[in-house]
DNA sequence: TGTTTGACCACGG
DNA sequence: GCCGTGGCCAAAC
């Protein structure tokens, strides 16, 4: 994409999310200072079109897998999650305060990585 | 072109 | 801590 859009920068920050760990939409949004988190919801939506991202460590504030119905299988999202050591109970992430990661820590003035 | 709809969030009561 | 409400902005209709 040679015009950086929304769901571009989107996709680079969820590209960015350390495996075992969890980000949720507001993060995402509020980093971005751009759009809101509906937007970022909207964006992995999409995101099924691209490949190698990794929508399932994408969760609400609550920590809850909201987005699991948009996967191929409702399951999938938790055994991807749990697959790399992220507990998820009752469609929840099991200890979400420990592991939710904000893209902060990127810095910045951290420069996105459009393919 | 106007309205509706989202994988949401912050806030006030 | 739950519930209703407003805001957010792009796509679909």
């Amino acid at each position: 994409m040679a015009q950086p859009s929304y769901y571009t920068l989107v996709y680079a920050i969820t590209r960015e999310i350390p495996r075992g760990r969890v980000s949720t939409y507001g993060a995402i949004a509020d980093f971005l200072a751009l759009g809101s988190a509906r937007m970022v919801g909207w964006a992995l939506n999409n995101s099924f079109n691209q490949e190698g991202i990794p929508a399932h460590r994408v969760v609400n504030r609550k920590g809850e897998l909201t987005g699991r119905n948009h996967f191929p299988s409702p399951t999938m999202m938790q055994e991807m999650l749990e697959e790399e050591g992220v507990k998820v109970e009752d469609h929840r992430v099991v200890d979400f305060d420990r592991l939710s990661w904000h893209p902060r820590v990127l810095g910045m003035d951290y420069e996105i990585n459009i393919e």
